[in-house]
DNA sequence: ATGGTAGTTCAACTA
């Protein structure tokens, strides 16, 4: 089974690039974050016309999660249980006995403000929730936009980067936390070295200077990691015309 | 050098 996450920073920007995608890596899911719109205006055909069937969580201008999968999907849910949010930040949908869980976390803007203790509080109510669902689903990935590093060696220049958003210990220790519950960042059962980035500002020109962070993660259960075969970044659409600022990552399980 | 670019929406926000 493949699955891959993608923030794609506005779906009805990205469509050619996202379906593009589709076609020619065929994965099983495609977890999608910052879609950027309402239900109503999804393009759904697109996917549809692929023989795709669509989950969303969207909300206007902001935010906004899909499923995007092969098979179709059962046990859809929306949001975090027990949180009330106004930002549409999760989705999740079961494959068989697979639970994806894809995640848009708060990116916090900067630490000490009142959107990094939203984020913080955010990420205590998510913990909850997947301690919850592992109990449920001992087969399970929770993907997306983590918005932190969780080590310096996912950064391109951590003395730079050192205690500010993304790279904090507070959200590192958060990650950490969750982890502790029974999953494992596959990434990194595979690579061990520094240098693989899955975000670059488009501020900044920072992926022609290869400025990046690794802040797109697929954590899989404990109980998955002996079927986990390859994770890994996929660059490729980074470098179309007009793409997006993250690449899409996979993770293949068997 | 507290700038810069991009998406959504249409002046301002979020990232």
């Amino acid at each position: 089974m493949k699955i891959a996450s993608w923030n794609v920073n506005g779906i009805r920007a990205r469509i050619d690039h996202v379906t593009a995608w589709i076609e020619e890596n065929q994965p099983d899911v495609l977890a999608l974050q910052e879609t950027k719109v309402v239900d109503e205006l999804f393009p759904y055909a697109a996917f549809e016309s692929l023989s795709y069937s669509v989950e969303v969580f969207g909300q206007k201008s902001y935010n906004g999660v899909a499923n995007i999968t092969k098979n179709g999907s059962t046990q859809t849910s929306k949001g975090i249980c027990g949180l009330v949010d106004p930002q549409t930040r999760v989705i999740s949908t079961t494959h068989k006995d697979v639970r994806v869980v894809n995640v848009y976390v708060p990116n916090g803007q900067a630490v000490g403000s009142e959107k990094f203790d939203y984020k913080l509080s955010w990420l205590k109510h998510l913990k909850k929730m997947l301690k919850d669902d592992l109990k449920k689903h001992p087969k399970m990935v929770v993907l997306g936009d983590f918005n932190i590093a969780p080590s310096d060696q996912d950064v391109h220049d951590p003395e730079k980067w050192k205690d500010k958003i993304l790279c904090s210990a507070q959200e590192r220790t958060m990650f950490e936390e969750i982890l502790s519950l029974g999953f494992k960042d596959s990434f990194r059962l595979f690579e061990k070295e520094a240098g693989f980035h899955s975000w670059w500002d488009y501020r900044t020109a920072a992926y022609t200077k290869e400025l990046g962070l690794r802040i797109d993660l697929l954590l899989i259960s404990n109980e998955l990691v002996p079927l986990c075969k390859k994770s890994y970044i996929d660059e490729k659409p980074r470098w179309l015309e007009r793409p997006s600022d993250h690449t899409p990552v996979v993770v293949e399980l068997s």
